[in-house]
DNA sequence: TTGACATGATACCATTTGGTATCTATTCAA
DNA sequence: TTGAATAGATACCAAATGGTATCATGTCAA
């Protein structure tokens, strides 16, 4: 499988995999690190950080013994620009549903 | 499991799904007309209008002894939100993307 | 009224996914 | 130099996922 497009939505679907994103937004980290900050093994944590780099959402480097994780955030351009293909439908009927509720008596 | 922002991305995690919500973003459709654009059952596509369902990015309603699925944009909010979280790691290029999702009403 | 049509409901199957346990290899530091 | 720290590899497991097949139900239309 290697459309870029389902792997970046894929690395998104999970819920531990969201959070690592996130810690990894403030700074790169270590397996070891980011395995600290949950309950779970670091092999698990670190099949989440294959998925992540898989979908292009992240970048390791060797540091001596350690291995740094950080953010790529080019790998969510596939993700964006899915989203885009919605753009103008969303702000139309997101338009229309609020004002169907502003219209609506209470 | 409730976590709106999970229940979305799990529903936009599987390329058969985001290709129906692309489907519906043109016109609304029943189980029937969809299952014709697809080279699977009837059954594995109501499954998926499910997860959908479930995620909060489609809306049902019977008409006659049909079942007409719509697109829900309210329900990529989640999604939507969970994205700007990353505003500062946009880059230039990801940059009227991102103020087109800023734009959009809650 | 009586089928044909659109869908609902189950039951079932294979693969993927999220996770653990265990063992090995590399590297830093006392 | 040697032991602890950091990580890789592999095997394994339970549950979720994507799919099919089959049968039941409601509804439209001749």
């Amino acid at each position: 499988m290697t459309d870029p497009t389902q792997l970046a939505f894929r690395a998104l679907a999970d819920p531990t995999r969201r959070d690592i994103v996130r810690l990894l937004a403030r700074d790169e980290m270590t397996i070891g690190q980011l395995t600290d900050k949950f309950d779970m093994t670091r092999a698990a944590v670190r099949k989440h950080l294959t998925v992540l780099g898989d979908g292009g959402l992240v970048t390791v480097r060797t540091r001596g013994r350690e291995r740094v994780t950080r953010l790529d955030p080019a790998g969510m351009a596939p993700v964006l620009d899915w989203l885009r293909y919605f753009d103008r439908f969303w702000d139309d009927r997101l338009n229309d549903l609020q004002k169907a509720i502003e219209r609506k008596p209470k």
